[in-house]
DNA sequence: CTGAAAGCGCTAACAA
DNA sequence: TTGTTAGCGCTTTCAG
């Protein structure tokens, strides 16, 4: 019933559990004879050494803590493809935390962590979060954070971002150069680091154009789909009807198609949109979505192998790992040009 | 720089750690008095333990290994939040294993777990998984598990399913129902329950309404997007092409869409498709995408409720435990029998 | 009510 | 080359 463990291995082979280790672990002190018995019976026993007590003598648990705001979301999970991947060689296991954009979920988890379930953390703050000593604690108690996508600019330490900036400046550009003068900004958080930035890129590009912001077209949205619907539903009522709609975030994705259905409105003809999103389905959208595609695997693994060269060099300085991988504007037919009537689809070609 | 232990605690408070121990157990051996001073100088003093020390005790990791192929699909990512909400009830964590499909991946995974790296494990196998003495040895080892969705059938334990077979007849039904005579199924594998179940329920149903299947019409698809999208096209392109289609899982809508475009298919008046979906945006697809909506969140919580119960109470018997949850049909453009010409959407409600 | 001590499974310094 | 032994941080008898 129980699974075996290293004595009754040592009883087994009538060796003592220090050789058993060693030759488990392929000391140069133990005899190649020696090594091959044991590995042999440890087989054929079936044992599988106890994590957690190697964890205790000083060594590692080697899982890592990935603390997202939430799951079901491409951005999300194609990130943590990218994280299991090099946890994967590096012999580690994943542990999934999602905040659900609470900054008190956020706290209890992380303080949980100085307990030692986790070597080290990979974070991605919730969009409430605008305070960070619970990250620096944790930090100062000896457990490495590498963030990524949702950065605390203030934190020391490794972050791995895109060009939120400067993609969110490409998008609303894009959208003026096909003709949109009156464009809608929906973010999520008056905090959130990429929300911010996105959302002076777009207005940066405003700017450079001589497009006069107007705060009515910023939209701050909720957490919740239902209540964006009627958000966004209401900016498309007001007088000064937007003409084009930059959505930092996919899950706006939705509520904008339905909201634009449910007031007449043709996306590309009446109102034009694009997308921060990972979406594969974006290019079988009606129409099909121009989105700001994040490198969301890269990142993930970007984040996950600076993270285990902490883990393995003592002392190296994680602040000089920061790394910013581009987003790509992908243009389809949500923002394209075409006339009335004409079928709007992006090539039928898979990337 | 390190976390205080239960030790230095002790030291600060002049007390032993036994008495530390039960106090923060609240452990009715303990005077009042000394109680509210350990737990104030505790939280003081930011001691939290090391859940690893009391895993080897005897005591649970309080961590549970989730195993399934792969994250970046809806209906995974929804189970993962229904699991993970389950889990933090019971003050437990998330360990994500992915095994990408592949059955060596899996049994890796598991003999990991053999070593008590998690107490219990919510299991959805892999496409290749045809034999399950993987998972009957860590059963047998005293590690419980409760399948969700992918089952093995073979195995004693519970199984948190849906009624893969009844909801595929109905989807064909339904196809049929809407006029299609030559109805194509993609399945993702020849061994896996679901796959199985669901191709049973579309021969059912042919069988039913007298149409002849097709061997033809039957393809097994991959794990590529790409070679799928070019799988699909061929199917298309044969002489006896469909006018229907049933996809067993989420991932194939997208190369079946591109694919009726690259043929210039229209859906769904030229050939009508329902997919296995939990895709949020379903509904904004070119055209809207009848679903068989899988209760995902529902089978991630009953999946690991279940599994808390049997590392509650000892010898609860797990194989009384399975639950089919039925999935719903929902109807959309996909399948509509509308005239050429007229606009499919579905009405713009937010479920 | 509090404390001393054993031990969970493993590793590593030190002995032999 | 192999064995002895002392912990890692915590819980839990068993004594006091």
């Amino acid at each position: 019933m129980k699974n075996i463990n290293i004595k009754e291995l040592a009883c087994e082979l009538k060796l003592s559990v220090s050789t058993i280790s060693k030759a488990l672990h392929d000391s140069h002190e133990i005899s190649e004879h020696t090594k091959r018995r044991v590995q042999e019976t440890a087989a054929r026993l079936n044992y599988v050494p106890n994590p957690y007590a190697s964890s205790l003598r000083g060594r590692k648990s080697k899982n890592i803590g990935v603390v997202i705001p939430e799951v079901a979301d491409s951005f999300f999970s194609l990130a943590i493809n990218g994280i299991e991947s090099v946890a994967k060689e590096n012999g580690y296991h994943v542990l999934i935390c999602l905040t659900h954009e609470s900054f008190e979920n956020e706290k209890t988890i992380l303080k949980e962590f100085q307990g030692r379930r986790v070597d080290g953390v990979l974070l991605s703050v919730s969009r409430e979060t605008s305070k960070s000593d619970h990250i620096n604690e944790l930090i100062s108690n000896g457990v490495p954070v590498v963030f990524f996508d949702r950065v605390c600019d203030e934190v020391q330490t490794a972050k791995i971002t895109t060009d939120d900036f400067e993609s969110s400046y490409k998008a609303t550009e894009h959208l003026i150069h096909q003709g949109c003068d009156k464009i809608a900004f929906l973010g999520i958080s008056k905090t959130l680091s990429i929300s911010n930035k996105r959302l002076e890129g777009y207005l940066k590009a405003l700017k450079e154009y001589k497009i006069k912001a107007d705060r009515k077209h910023i939209l701050l949205c909720t957490d919740d789909t239902k209540q964006n619907y009627l958000l966004i539903k209401k900016l498309l009522q007001q007088v000064n009807s937007p003409n084009g709609i930059v959505a930092s975030v996919e899950k706006l994705t939705t509520p904008v198609y339905k909201a634009c259905v449910s007031m007449k409105l043709k996306i590309p003809e009446d109102i034009k949109v694009v997308c921060f999103s990972n979406l594969e389905t974006a290019s079988i959208l009606s129409p099909s979505l121009t989105t700001i595609t994040q490198p969301a695997f890269e990142m993930g693994r970007s984040a996950a192998k600076l993270l285990f060269k902490a883990l393995q060099k003592t002392n190296f300085n994680l602040n000089e790992g920061s790394l910013v991988i581009p987003s790509a504007l992908v243009v389809r037919g949500s923002t394209s040009k075409a006339k009335k009537g004409m079928p709007v689809f992006s090539k039928p070609v898979l990337q």
